[in-house]
DNA sequence: AGTGTGACACTGG
DNA sequence: TCCAGTGCCACAC
């Protein structure tokens, strides 16, 4: 759509990750045709907080890095959720990334 | 309308 | 998956 921000984009994205998985910021914004607005994707997670349909705790960096923990209520919510969907988190960071990782451009076709 | 900002990614050292 | 520095671009004010 069009008319739709690309906060909006983002959200959809997001929404679509399965249960036990998780994406990068800069997969999402590849995906969305920004590129080098994956900085956006995180700013985009801040600003869904309210929405309670964005899982943005399946959302890390490329590292697989819980880098927005903070931004959740608590102080381990964010890992405590990812763990729940079977994922393994040491020192805050998502372990066989690899295996869990789930990229947009390629698991979807375009269809935005 | 210009400036600041950010939950990132990439490159060079 | 170093570490520091640089580029990036959409959004808020």
């Amino acid at each position: 759509m069009e008319n739709e921000n690309f906060f909006q984009k983002v959200y959809r994205i997001t929404k679509l990750i399965p249960y036990g998985k998780v994406t990068s910021y800069g997969a999402i914004a590849t995906y969305l045709g920004a590129g080098k607005s994956a900085r956006m994707v995180g700013w985009a997670m801040n600003a869904s907080h309210n929405l309670e349909d964005v899982p943005a705790h399946r959302v890390v960096n490329r590292k697989g890095l819980l880098t927005g923990k903070h931004h959740f209520d608590g102080t381990n919510l964010m890992q405590q959720l990812l763990e729940n969907e079977g994922i393994v988190i040491v020192d805050y960071q998502i372990q066989n990334l690899e295996r869990v990782f789930w990229d947009p451009s390629k698991e979807l076709e375009s269809f935005y």
